[in-house]
DNA sequence: AATTCATCCAACCGCTTTGGG
DNA sequence: TCCCAAAGCGGTTGGATGAAT
C-alpha cells in the first residue's frame, strides 16, 4: 500500500488556473480567511485540491507579492545566502519580502546557475570549478559568516567586507554590492504588465510581508479589504473585473 | 513561413516537518 | 511517546513563448 494521496484526485481540476478560479479563491479568502486549506476548495466552490489552492495563493495571489524581475542586488543576495543555506529556498526567500521560494528557486535554476558557471564557479559548492587549490578560502569565509544568517541576520554585511578579496566571484568588474561581476543573463527584464493567459501581474503593493501567517494564517479580512480598496494596489488585477467584492 | 531548439516559470509530486489529540 | 492529518518544502515536469535556422 502506498501513501494515501493528499486529496481525492477524481474530478479535481489540474493545470493552469483560470481567472474565475483566482476570483473565487481570492474572494473566499477575503471573506473567510484561511483556517484549513483542505476545506478551502470545497467552501470556495473550486474543483481543486487544497494543496493547489495553497500554492496558488502563496505563489501568485497574495497581495503582498513583489512582482517583476529580481534586481541585481537581490540576485547577489541570493547567491550569498545560497552559499550559506544551500537549497533551502524558503529560508532564502524569507530574506526577500514579497518574493516566493518558488520564484527564487526558479531564478536560481534558470539564471544564476548559468551566471556562476560562466564565472567558473560551481553553483553547488560555490567553489571554483577548476582550481581546487583555492577551495578553502571562499567556503571557510562563507561558513564563518553563516552563523548569523541562520539566526535571522542575513550576514550579508559581513560577507560584503570579506568576499571581495577571497570569494571566487570577485574577479572582473565589480558593479554589484557583493563583488560579483556585472554579467547579466539576457532576457531578465521581461516584466509583464497585464494579464496574459490567466496570469496576474502587478506593481508591488507595498503592504509589507506580514499579510498572512500568524494566528489564523490570514491576519484579518480587514487588511485584505484595505488592500483591495487601495487603487494603487490593483495595477495587475484588473482582470478580476467589477463586482469582485460582491 | 515552417520547423526546431532553448528558455522560462507555474504547477505538480512526493517526502519531511509540525502540531494536536 | 505515539499516531495521524495537515502544512511546508524542494525537486521536477510540461506547456507556453521566443529565438534561431
Amino acid at each position: 500500500m502506498g501513501r494515501q494521496p493528499c486529496c481525492e484526485k477524481d474530478g479535481l481540476k489540474r493545470g493552469p488556473w483560470t481567472i474565475e478560479e483566482d476570483h473565487k479563491l481570492m474572494r473566499f479568502i477575503l471573506n473567510n480567511g484561511i483556517q484549513c486549506w483542505r476545506t478551502v476548495p470545497q467552501l470556495a466552490g473550486l474543483m481543486r485540491c487544497g494543496k493547489s489552492c495553497r500554492l496558488r495563493w502563496i505563489n501568485y495571489l497574495r497581495p503582498d507579492l513583489k512582482r517583476g524581475a529580481l534586481t541585481e542586488s537581490e540576485e547577489d543576495m541570493i547567491i550569498n545566502l545560497h552559499s550559506c543555506l544551500g537549497n533551502r529556498w524558503s529560508k532564502i526567500a524569507a530574506h526577500f519580502p514579497g518574493r516566493t521560494d518558488n520564484e527564487i528557486k526558479n531564478h536560481w535554476n534558470t539564471r544564476i546557475k548559468k551566471k556562476l558557471k560562466l564565472l567558473g564557479v560551481d553553483p553547488l559548492t560555490h567553489k571554483p570549478l577548476n582550481n581546487h587549490n583555492n577551495c578553502n578560502s571562499a567556503s571557510e569565509v562563507l561558513n564563518q559568516s553563516c552563523s548569523s544568517t541562520e539566526e535571522g541576520n542575513t550576514g550579508i554585511n559581513l560577507q560584503n567586507t570579506i568576499v571581495f578579496n577571497q570569494f571566487p566571484y570577485s574577479q572582473g568588474t565589480q558593479n554589484s554590492s557583493f563583488g560579483i561581476p556585472d554579467i547579466r543573463i539576457a532576457d531578465t527584464s521581461k516584466i509583464p504588465t497585464s494579464l496574459d493567459g490567466g496570469s496576474v501581474y502587478s506593481e508591488r503593493t507595498d503592504f509589507g510581508n506580514t499579510f498572512y501567517r500568524g494566528n489564523d494564517e490570514l491576519q484579518s479580512a480587514d487588511y485584505l479589504r484595505q488592500w483591495i480598496s487601495n487603487p494603487g494596489s490593483w495595477g495587475g488585477y484588473n482582470h478580476f473585473g467589477q463586482g469582485f467584492l460582491s
